[in-house]
DNA sequence: ATAGTAAACTAACAATTGTTAGTTTATCGT
DNA sequence: ACGATAAACTAACAATTGTTAGTTTACTAT
């Protein structure tokens, strides 16, 4: 079932503050000013606090997940897997930076099943991204550096996007997607 | 003025605890609770939580700050410059990856003179490794490619290296260090 | 032995937290 | 005009928060 508006207002009111200062350091009365409104009235159209955060959380992590799992099974060369991969990092960092800033820095605070399904999804998609470059390697696409180097620069680069996109400096989309692509597949240094 | 032995155990506790929950979360009585004492006799050694926050924080920063602004004033080449702060990187979260897990994450708990202090230590600090890269451009040592996807590609990688430092799958540090240096500048694609 | 000190303790505080109950207001289809 | 529903409100709660005051304990130097 899909959020109403005003749900998919307060999560995405939320979703920015949880961004500036954390999950546990904003309140439900934070949250209601941010709308105009008193912490109470939240209550109409949300169950909990946790429930905002696992609205926010879950929904992009599946959609890395189903993501990964398509490129994963396609029939492309490793590079062209690790372009889609860069695409799907920024495509979500573009149109949800504050979610994805949320589920960075804010999955600890999930509980329970969710908590454990965060924590599955995340490990599947590393592994996912590993056999991806494993296989990159042995087919002679990639060059022979240690594994987990080259998966955790990698994986760092694109998980912190939405810390510096929106800056004045960063470019634009289409302008970083293929200089994100060079720096992280070609290296920074002059041939 | 160094602290206390005492001090120092409850900054170390402290900055452990933080990593995993964040600031807001860890209460003083979690705090003490992990050392085997009570919130209160904490204060006999800290002046108040934000206290033990400034201490974890602004040390390691002027770290950063210090040797970055020797590593710009020396005369070697870009290459070399950029190697150093991959270096720098390396040492402090091998030694210290709480601490540096908690400036990443909390450094907007700050308050005051503090908060500030550090903001401008931080763009101080970006300023400077643009102006290497800069340099590393105009004498052909780097590609000529978006100057901010550069920057921030490699500060990612490195500002988030406490992630996954220590756990199973991360090489040796020797390996880490020449892993990275290659990764970072010469790309992972096979010429 | 005594005095001094470091570092723990108990007890309590005022403020803030997420949340609930019950009520009022506004909008919309009939 | 009327009833239903959505969505706001006020008021309050029990728990938790950082912190303080005052006291006790244990070691150390004289």
């Amino acid at each position: 079932m899909k959020p109403s508006d005003r749900k998919t207002e307060i999560i995405n009111v939320a979703a920015k503050l949880f961004k500036e200062k954390g999950y546990s350091a904003v309140t439900m009365r934070d949250i209601a000013q941010a709308m105009d409104i008193k912490a109470a009235s939240l209550y109409n159209h949300i169950k909990s606090k946790q429930e905002i955060l696992v609205l926010i959380i879950i929904v992009i992590a599946e959609e890395f997940t189903n993501t990964m799992n398509q490129v994963v099974n396609s029939s492309e060369t490793t590079i062209k897997k690790i372009e889609k991969i860069i695409q799907l990092h920024l495509n979500i960092t573009l149109r949800d930076a504050n979610a994805l800033a949320c589920l960075n820095n804010d999955w600890m605070h999930l509980a329970d099943a969710e908590l454990t399904y965060f924590i599955k999804m995340r490990e599947v998609y590393e592994e996912n991204f590993r056999t991806i470059v494993q296989k990159g390697i042995a087919d002679g696409e990639i060059k022979n550096l240690n594994l987990e180097v080259i998966i955790f620069s990698t994986l760092s680069t694109l998980r912190t996007l939405y810390l510096w996109y929106g800056k004045k400096k960063s470019p634009e989309p289409a302008v970083l997607k293929s200089n994100m692509i060079q720096v992280l597949l070609n290296g920074i240094v002059m041939d």
